[in-house]
DNA sequence: GTGAAAGCGCTAACAG
DNA sequence: CTGTTAGCGCTTTCAC
């Protein structure tokens, strides 16, 4: 008898149809049950449950996905690099997609990369996900992908062009105005700005912060210092600003580069906050316990994830209705012990 | 004419069949093309190509995860934090996936996460992927979770119990020994251990490190202190090491606690190298620029990971063959200059 | 409240 | 080298 002989010996993993069997109901109602519809009685859940349970069943999610043409995931294009700021935000992206009940597929951009965010966002597309997070994008020129799924960027992109691409700040400018205020503040004539490599949004957002800071006050722009956001490019800097006698407050756009500044500026003799006040940019693990203790202000990451997530989850089941407002993440700064008030106070004058 | 009225107005996205009627030839032969198969003549294969790309044809990886019983995927169970480590193997792993041409699902188990381990699996089993990266778990009593695909391990973990489950070392254990080692070659007479948490393994391995090194010199082997990887617990270890004049060294178990050391050490009154030595684990990205540079040992993230992505795609790969010999991932000591020569030099003895 | 039938878009197995 | 025939395990639609 070569009746229907499966088509390996696929021994295990049961379906659907078996636990409607065993629980005496058909296997739509299986279905109903595991997809939490209504109209099932609380006895045949409670049966189609126990059978279930009994035979280890789980939802295929292939089949799910295919029947249904949703897969219930959505894909995160990030820059793979594990420094503070986008590695945080990663962790928070995954639990907003895990609370929204979501799950998650990663792909990196490594920075140089050819393919780029294109690539990444086709490598998306092809495993199928329902939409599509870009984190902390660099300015690769214009990328232009055929997307039919909604995309959100998180941290401003006017390059991105999709379909259905929402961009959803950081609040980084609001964080790096208020780090340039605490400076101004204090007293300090003008605020000196070591920034992150500008192809980076998140680079030009502080910078944009901070330039408005001192705009708002009328006060003189100095020259823009660029890192590349390591220590090591912070120390550079700090070589090359403790010359100017006219430097006496500084704001670095992270802590890692505020670091290696500071350590610059000790080594030439001009002491953190005495001469020179710093403040960093994401209150990194180890910035209360440097020497001095860095004043910076925090990245709320988890309230920018959550908050990017929620628009992206509205624009993928509510496609027809008009995205809800942005809520703004909060401001925190840090106090620390490498911000003072400048040695020699003047009347603090709109010019030196 | 009510005939054949799709179940919505599915628009566009081609199918196979599409591109099959526009390149002249049957849906298999796309499937062939497509998979890379061999048998395709230069032509046909052509042909296929161009109709795809004019029809913006994209493989449905649900369609197919469903008929050949794999989804190309790996899932990887992560501990979501940003520290350092974690956060670059986690980067590490998503290029050797990529690399193995596998998609990568992520899943974070919160620390004190009442799921945990278990949990996340169970979520990634849910999702289908083909095996399980297990990255830097720690001990929750012994998992043991009913897993029908490869799972390896990554740091440790005897407690995980499942059919096909592989540990791959990330080697901390030598790296710390290695740490050590440096210390006592200086001539310090003993080393004192700034521990890890010991629910991490990865503190484990490092304590066990450091605890082989000290005896095979036949070193007495002073009470441990116990952090939780934070600076502030590094500082809090500090001024209780200070206290103690017979701490001439100390191996920290991560950089966060090995800054947060130093700066209690200097304020109380203890100097780093001079009186103290320390050595740290990671090589975060300032340690080279913070008071005093850190002397460290550098983890090899991608080779780890690149090793154990190699073990675990042989075993979804080839499940009939043994698992090729691992690989020992290099150790590299960085020296800088928070280890010295302790200040009064004794001949090395073997006790106080 | 529940069930039967008809695919979702692909790969497996085999025939040519 | 290429095509045909069956499903993969679910959701959808519609009937009861």
């Amino acid at each position: 008898m070569t009746q229907s002989v499966p088509r390996s010996e696929r021994a295990s993993t049961p379906r659907s149809v078996d636990v409607a069997r065993l629980a005496g109901v058909s296997q739509k109602t299986v279905s109903r049950v595991f997809n939490d519809e209504p109209y099932v009685s609380a006895d045949v859940r409670r049966r189609v449950m126990a059978a279930a349970d009994e035979l280890g069943y789980r939802l295929n999610s292939a089949a799910r996905a295919l029947a249904s043409g949703r897969t219930r995931s959505v894909g995160v294009v990030t820059l793979g690099t594990a420094l503070y700021g986008p590695a945080s935000l990663l962790m928070g992206i995954e639990r907003a997609v895990r609370d929204a009940g979501y799950a998650l597929r990663v792909v990196n951009t490594l920075e140089g990369d050819p393919a780029g965010v294109t690539g990444a966002v086709e490598s998306l597309l092809d495993q199928g996900v329902d939409g599509i997070v870009i984190s902390e994008p660099i300015d690769e020129g214009a990328v232009a992908v055929q997307v039919d799924v909604p995309v959100i960027v998180l941290g401003a992109s006017p390059s991105f062009v999709a379909p259905r691409a929402v961009t959803a700040g950081v609040g980084a400018d609001l964080l790096a105005r208020v780090a340039t205020e605490h400076l101004l503040d204090l007293g300090h004539e003008t605020v000196h700005h070591l920034a992150g490599p500008q192809r980076w949004f998140a680079a030009r957002d502080r910078l944009d912060g901070w330039r408005a800071a001192l705009a708002a006050r009328g006060r003189r722009e100095p020259a823009v210092v660029e890192g590349d956001w390591s220590a090591a490019s912070g120390y550079a800097a700090g070589r090359q600003l403790a010359a100017d006698p006219g430097v006496t407050a500084v704001f670095a756009a992270n802590d890692d580069m505020a670091i290696g500044l500071i350590r610059a500026l000790a080594e030439a003799g001009r002491g953190v906050p005495e001469e020179v006040s710093v403040v960093g940019f994401d209150d990194i693990p180890v910035a209360a316990f440097v020497t001095p203790p860095l004043t910076t202000v925090r990245q709320p990451f988890d309230a920018v994830a959550q908050e990017g997530l929620r628009l992206l989850v509205h624009a993928i089941e509510k496609p027809e209705q008009d995205l809800p407002p942005a809520n703004d993440p909060p401001v925190e700064l840090v106090v620390r012990a490498s911000t003072a008030q400048p040695r020699s106070r003047t009347i603090p004058g709109r010019d030196r």
